[in-house]
DNA sequence: AATTTCTTTAACTTTTCTTTAAACTTTTTT
DNA sequence: AAAAAAGTTTAAAGAAAAGTTAAAGAAATT
């Protein structure tokens, strides 16, 4: 199920479309202002992101600027009949396409529709997580930490990623060994001690930050400071 | 220099399209019937097509499923305010792209640049694709490294071909294999890795940089360092 | 039909990653 | 405060994946 992000500071609008979008079968989320709409973009699990020019706390220019430096996600702006300029710089810019209020609801599905279709071809996976200066480009199967990359194995990022889908949640070492492994835990084993201890000396090298904290006797979680 | 296809019945439109177009520097050419537009769209040569849905002899609807069956040329759809279902279909049928008639030229020339941009990594006729001081004419099916020229396989191509489409994002060898091969995959198979191994050789007689990286356990990817 | 070129298979080597084991540290419990 | 439990670290053995080479098998060319 895809997901959405609606970024509409007009209650009444943001919420016809979450409704039209969520009965299509859409996971939607939406966002009132463009700094709530960057902290959800950060994350970047979204699979298209509908986003109004006119908005609150960051004007919607801006938040796609942002969005745009580590994420190609689809981007359909929303903007009021006046603004032809601007709209014109965004296409060229980052957006994949805009609609003018207002608009009827078909013609939004349909634009959707087209968005996702296609990005399915050439963005596989294109989800680059962020969390305090740790990038995870899920493309490149890349971590890197202030731009510095940093060279994990197979487990190692699965086991990062585990931990960076849920920041400040714990995971036991049984959680993450079946979600890294993809299989039964098999009980007695210090692998994953060995695992996290290999993760925090490569960050070592980078950062002195510790991303990764141990919680007695539960497990461990990414820290939130 | 671009070509771009102006469909549209209407001699004052198409013109100012046309005028328009070609002061962007576009090389444009014009078509007043579905039929006529057809004939030119069979030779393949156009980089976009601007395509009215109002024509005679063949409907818009008809000729865009036409041009669908052997081409992915991006297609922006004209149509008039009243038409708005069919609109719908077309963006979900095969259009990327539709503007209401009346549209500014602004707009026009903003989108008809989005869809080239995003069209340039897919438009397999006529492209030549660089990364790093390596190129690859697809026309020629010649890879060059610093002007080198490289006697590739025809597989050997494919591979260097997904690679270089999204440098840094990482290909497995089953991806590799179906994308190299259009087959499915056999599992257990060293194929793939003699045939990097292969590539790897004939680039290394031309330069000592490692394009093609590998990922321990996921695969290989085009090594964006 | 023969020759050349390309692809796949197979055997072997090398590299890298994972796990085990053991010594050590920290935290919690008694 | 000592013992037990949980976590950390290091090194080494083991396993898995990738690299290489050569030869056999297919395709394509001539």
């Amino acid at each position: 199920m895809e997901k959405i992000l609606i970024v509409e500071d007009d209650n009444n609008i943001n919420q016809m479309i979450y409704e039209t979008l969520s009965n299509e079968g859409y996971n939607c989320t939406s966002a009132f202002s463009g700094t709530e709409a960057l902290l959800h973009a950060g994350s970047c699990q979204f699979g298209l992101i509908i986003l109004d020019l006119m908005l609150p706390g960051l004007p919607g220019d801006e938040v796609l600027k942002s969005i745009r430096k580590n994420s190609n996600v689809p981007v359909i702006v929303l903007s009021a009949k006046d603004e032809l300029d601007t709209k014109v710089d965004l296409l060229t810019l980052g957006a994949n396409d805009y609609m003018v209020k207002p608009f009827e609801l078909k013609e939004l599905k349909a634009r959707v529709l087209v968005q996702l279709r296609d990005n399915k071809m050439d963005n596989k996976d294109n989800m680059i997580m962020e969390f305090n200066n740790l990038k995870y480009d899920m493309q490149k199967k890349q971590v890197s930490i202030n731009g510095k990359n940093i060279p994990f194995t197979v487990h190692e990022l699965k086991i990062i990623e585990l931990l960076l889908r849920h920041p400040g949640q714990v995971f036991s070492k049984n959680e993450i060994y079946e979600y890294a492994w993809d299989d039964y835990y098999i009980g007695e084993d210090k692998t994953i001690n060995v695992h996290i201890s290999n993760i925090r000396q490569k960050i070592k090298k980078v950062t002195d930050i510790e991303y990764i904290e141990t919680v007695w006797g539960l497990g461990f979680k990414l820290a939130t400071v």
